[in-house]
DNA sequence: TTGTATGCGTTATCAT
DNA sequence: ATGATAACGCATACAA
């Protein structure tokens, strides 16, 4: 195993009697006489030449990589999110790149400047807190990016958005149709973009039905399931005539059918919930969960393909504004509010 | 929105009025006059200087990134892997790259060739089916490779494994105790390397406890959610007496969950079911699912870290032959297999 | 069509 | 301590 001297286009060259200059255009697909494309092809092939990706990128300004930030790997949502745009990604030939970011402001304003080094080509982003430095950031950035959630009324960058608010609504008047009228909310933190819109999301809801918001059936606390689990016992305790529990992710929802269960409750009839996010445990837990399908799959994929026409986007073109694309919520009914509902 | 020159070590040297060289070594900290040393430092603060990734990889022949490879993100396991390791390397100052092959052979063989091009530094990888040509590829890789999971009695590259065999053996002595007499086991496909080990440690399990291999209580499809409830129906219908459901991954018995639930059958007194894997999904599931670990996370992070010590070896050194390490498997008891257990 | 020469932005090796 | 200069591997404008 010595270390042998990585093979280069001048190798070929030397091996095949050409300049690098015909090595390079052979390997880059332009006009060259069959005989000496031949000769390239040939010397490339015996020595095992692979173009150095550093090396390209230097020249070329284009790393083929695209960057997919989000708050944690372990919600599901972003993991359907993180393999379709994979899926996506991979047809326009970029490699993605993952960043979790815990949800903390300081990582992701560090990742939003260093995209300046270009190590990436672009970046979908999923912000879960918004700053001044933060949208600063996204206007400066060096590179393309596309946002998948709300960052301000006038977005500095393309995004993708859904509304959770009519998705909310959806939910509580289902929730009413089938006789529940205390209906409480379970949700994240209010400083995060989606703890924000889902609670006025929620008021919304109650709003359009007529039921009056009660300040007594909203809770806050983080987004994961021991929240929720934290959260449902907190409001049993303190408003035991709760009849529905509307929460703001699927995982708060697990938290909270945890915590039901344990009690013996019987849900939907006693207690009814609904998660959010549709995700794949909504068909596993306890019991069949409804949730609030905000298409994050369906956001993936445009936010890639966005992303995608930009990079793939004349640059001499004349540039184009942020755009901004919605996806419907949509309300799916299983067993957790709707007793006729069978899985 | 002016397409502005970027800011290189040559802007600032030209602001500073002095050489490259001596903005290099500033910003690498090396030793320099305290007088030359602010002049730089202001000059890069003021113009905003961010080092070009590309040209720092092309010199310095490192890119500060890790490529973690494995079947589908889609299954908890390698979510909960990935978590680890980008923890793990993220101390390390490494990004992550993400590659999912789906399982497929070619796609995991170009991955191990594109690997020369060098846009990564390593590489973890969780091979799924393992061919002549796979072994080749990782004897011959440019860049360190640390696999998790099996591949060969002779690793060409560092590995971390588990006993799958004991971590079966483990849940079939349990199903054993608790009575159960009739254990099926719902398998992957034979020709992938965890399906391979499982089977074989299905029948070491049964051999140890004394009962005999019924080749009509075993069953092979796929790891999905799907193929296990094609499997459970399948075995209900031809075996009606199995009493127990060993599968090879949780995805697998949820899937088997899901047909048990629906036809009213009782768990675990009329049939046992343990997964494989304990991911978050054992504690979600209808019934809180029995499960064996095989410490995953564990392999991750030993994965990251053996991986890490790689890439941070004193390439002079003499070369350090590949290394194996192992996690010992662990029995998880819930509901699904012991009425006596809660959760 | 092909070769020469230059630049991409850094780091590293020399002298000075 | 600092500055000129040569790599790193590739792409390309220009000359031949």
């Amino acid at each position: 195993m010595t270390q042998a001297r990585p093979v280069t286009i001048t190798t070929i060259a030397h091996e095949a009697g050409v300049s690098i200059a015909s090595v390079s255009r052979v390997l880059n697909g332009l006009a060259t006489r069959p005989a000496t494309e031949r000769k390239v092809r040939e010397a490339a092939e015996r020595l095992g030449y692979v173009p150095n990706h550093a090396a390209r990128s230097l020249q070329s300004r284009r790393t083929g990589q695209v960057a997919f930030a989000m708050a944690d790997i372990s919600n599901p949502v972003y993991q359907a999110m993180t393999r379709q745009i994979q899926h996506t990604l991979r047809v326009g030939g970029y490699r993605l790149l993952l960043h979790s970011t815990d949800g903390d402001v300081k990582d992701e304003q560090e990742l939003l400047d260093s995209l300046a080094q270009r190590y990436v080509d672009g970046l979908i982003i999923c912000p879960i807190r918004i700053t001044e430095e933060h949208l600063a950031g996204m206007r400066a950035t060096s590179v393309p990016v596309v946002s998948v959630g709300w960052v301000g009324d006038e977005p500095p960058v393309d995004s993708v958005l859904t509304d959770a608010s009519t998705g909310i609504t959806l939910a509580v008047r289902h929730l009413f149709e089938t006789g529940k009228r205390r209906i409480a909310f379970l949700n994240g933190p209010l400083d995060t973009v989606p703890g924000q819109e889902r609670l006025r999301g929620y008021r919304t809801g109650l709003a359009r039905v007529d039921i009056a918001y009660d300040e007594s059936l909203v809770t806050t606390r983080d987004f994961y399931r021991a929240d929720g689990a934290a959260m449902a016992s907190e409001l049993l305790g303190s408003t035991p005539d709760v009849d529905a529990l509307v929460c703001a992710n699927d995982m708060i929802a697990i938290g909270a059918l945890d915590v039901l269960r344990d009690r013996g409750a019987r849900v939907p009839e006693e207690i009814a919930v609904v998660g959010m996010d549709d995700t794949d445990l909504a068909t596993m837990c306890w019991r069949p969960l409804t949730s609030v399908s905000l298409g994050s799959v369906e956001q993936a994929r445009i936010a890639a393909a966005m992303l995608l026409d930009r990079l793939t986007a004349d640059r001499t073109a004349p540039p184009v504004r942020a755009r901004v694309a919605t996806v419907p919520p949509q309300l799916v009914v299983r067993a957790s509010s709707d007793p006729a509902v069978g899985g």
